[in-house]
DNA sequence: TGCTGTATGATGGTATACCAACATACAGAC
DNA sequence: GTCTGTATGTTGGTATACCATCATACAGCA
């Protein structure tokens, strides 16, 4: 029997269960800010908007505390986790290094694929610049960066940064979009990809240090409310 | 009325719940190796082990899930998570960046009162070598980072660390008890302390590179089973 | 009016019920 | 012995029940 035939019947993914669109569900409505930092996610409501039962709404709050976008205060039910710019600070602080560190590996072992995929996502990235929409320049963002730690082969530190993404997304929206900017946020994509297609991982590290410094520091004056 | 007074009555802390309780005795499990990388925790099971009922017992899965201690594969149960040497590779990689970032920050503002609690965390590190007990090891380990970490203000970051840590743990208990090492655990933790309280971030840093890179070539040989 | 006590409703924590799906054992036929 | 069909048991996913606790409203009293 060849085997080769046996793997194209194989049922790869299993059904979605309920639990796992919950989980997105409720995700999407904080990133999204349609749940406010601060504000309470009152069980019994979540289960009439989401229709489905208090076990799934229950466990899907567990995940999304375990990922920091939901917190549980000692007395009372969960609450949307709320940012500081300490905070924040930290998690650019935290993005940078391992960014950095993605964006050299990547430059050390770029093949002419990832290269391609590269500049096709910094096209779509210029396209969402030019659109205007602050979900699609997020999506396309996360897509660049995503080719690039697909290629560096660092899925754990994809996951991570993708979690602390998910804690900072109202202020990436921000960000990504700000035009009184010294360097655009495309420029600083566009000489990430020049490095990295140069195969030189010092530049490439360094222009995403530069980006993600700019990118903080357009948080710290949006959150603290002041240049 | 004085509200020094006021605060000292506070109740500061609920009641533990049961969930926690099961979810930090489910992870000392899978941490101690009681339960085995790729064994099934079955929910009844645990339920009869734990004595709580499934609700619980499901919720403590969602949180380990998030953790990435467990699995769950798509169409049967939750599995413990097993451990390569590619992944434990990237986990040893991220914990370099960040553990090297903490010492740097740590030795830049390291105080009188922080030295003194590194250098108490030392000493207990050191007896727990010459006592030979590997979860006192791991624990006086844990505490002499997590010292680095508060006082470098890197509370996100420890998070981070001590996930990642929990997935290596059977790894870590192996690297720092091996005694077959040109530079004991010991002395590596003693150059960063060395380097932290003569507020040297460049060498404190580079001790905890050198650190992780022989924690990981250890890991490695473990795991790959050649030298 | 302000304070206290009580009743009621809302909410989270936990236990249990129900069902579908899957795995395994067993009987019967060839 | 091998294969097929059926029965039974196990397990995960989801819904619901129960209870304790807390918050709020309201009534009564000084």
């Amino acid at each position: 029997m060849d085997q080769t035939h046996d793997a194209d019947l194989r049922i790869a993914h299993s059904p979605t269960k309920l639990r796992e669109l919950a989980v997105d569900r409720l995700r999407q409505a904080i990133i999204s800010g349609r749940f406010a930092g601060g504000s309470r996610l009152v069980e019994r409501t979540l289960c009439d908007q989401l229709g489905v039962s208090r076990s799934v709404v229950r466990e899907a709050i567990r995940y999304l505390e375990a990922e920091g976008l939901v917190e549980t205060q000692g007395r009372s039910g969960p609450v949307v986790a709320t940012l500081d710019w300490p905070r924040a600070r930290q998690i650019y602080d935290i993005r940078r290094l391992l960014e950095a560190a993605a964006a050299a590996a990547c430059a050390t072992r770029a093949d002419e694929g990832t290269k391609k995929r590269l500049r096709a996502a910094l096209d779509a990235l210029k396209l969402s610049f030019e659109n205007g929409q602050p979900d699609r320049l997020l999506g396309a963002t996360t897509h660049f960066y995503q080719v690039i730690f697909d290629a560096a082969g660092h899925d754990i530190a994809w996951e991570i940064v993708q979690r602390l993404n998910g804690r900072i997304s109202r202020l990436r929206a921000i960000t990504l979009a700000t035009s009184d900017r010294s360097v655009s946020g495309h420029a600083h994509m566009q000489r990430i990809c020049a490095a990295i297609c140069a195969h030189d991982p010092e530049a490439a590290a360094a222009a995403v240090n530069d980006h993600l410094r700019d990118a903080a520091e357009i948080a710290r004056i949006s959150l603290e409310g002041q240049p």
